[in-house]
DNA sequence: ACAAGGATACCT
DNA sequence: GGTATCCTTGTC
């Protein structure tokens, strides 16, 4: 059973969807080039964050839509946001909830299984994660569709509560404390 | 523990 | 214009 998340997953609340996208795989189709054929890769999401409103301080939002890098936050639900940092990685975000309510959730890690070996691969990290299902800017602002190479399916796996742990998210000391305190990471 | 690396934000 | 910072990783 392999079911494509549309627009009506993401369109919900941030927090509803950074916890539903837990056991969700993540679906990249990488086209065939340089005599390579073509390839999918289905990373099952095992850690996110979300990043939840204009006053969110760890938010790329909370100052506002006036920089070029942060428009697609405040865009329709659905659609990547890919930004680069520290000089050589890049992170990938997906836009939740309605039109002009800035908020994102960032896929932090997940799990790969190997169709031949069965042998399963933890991509832990945000970039390692982006590395591993080729995605740079290229994505940014697409919808998560299989037009554009990378999308959602659910596959049928729950994940039960007692399963995920929250927490802090990672590395936004800098937000405040009230901010900064906020449990919106999720992880298996 | 820290360098790498380059875009971005926020100054002057 | 300058410069501190950044939702990190790999290697030390």
């Amino acid at each position: 059973m392999k079911k494509i998340l549309m627009q009506t997953f993401f369109n919900r609340p941030t927090l509803v969807v950074a916890r539903g996208l837990l056991g969700k795989y993540l679906v990249r189709r990488i086209p065939a080039r340089g005599g390579q054929p073509a390839r999918t890769l289905a990373l099952m999401l095992t850690e996110v964050e979300a990043y939840d409103g204009p006053h969110d301080l760890a938010s790329h939002a909370s100052r506002g839509r006036k920089t070029p890098r942060n428009v697609h936050m405040f865009g329709n639900a659905g659609r990547f946001y890919v930004y680069f940092t520290y000089g050589m990685h890049w992170l990938v975000n997906v836009v939740t909830g309605p039109k002009d309510y800035p908020a994102a959730v960032l896929l932090r890690a997940g799990a790969y299984q190997d169709l031949k070996t069965k042998q399963i691969t933890p991509v832990t990290g945000p970039a390692r994660l982006t590395k591993f299902m080729h995605i740079d800017k290229a994505q940014n602002g697409k919808l998560a569709t299989r037009a554009t190479g990378l999308w959602f399916e659910d596959r049928g796996i729950q994940i039960p509560a007692r399963a995920v742990s929250t927490g802090k998210r990672v590395g936004v000391d800098y937000a405040g404390p009230v901010w900064a305190s906020k449990r919106y990471n999720f992880k298996i």
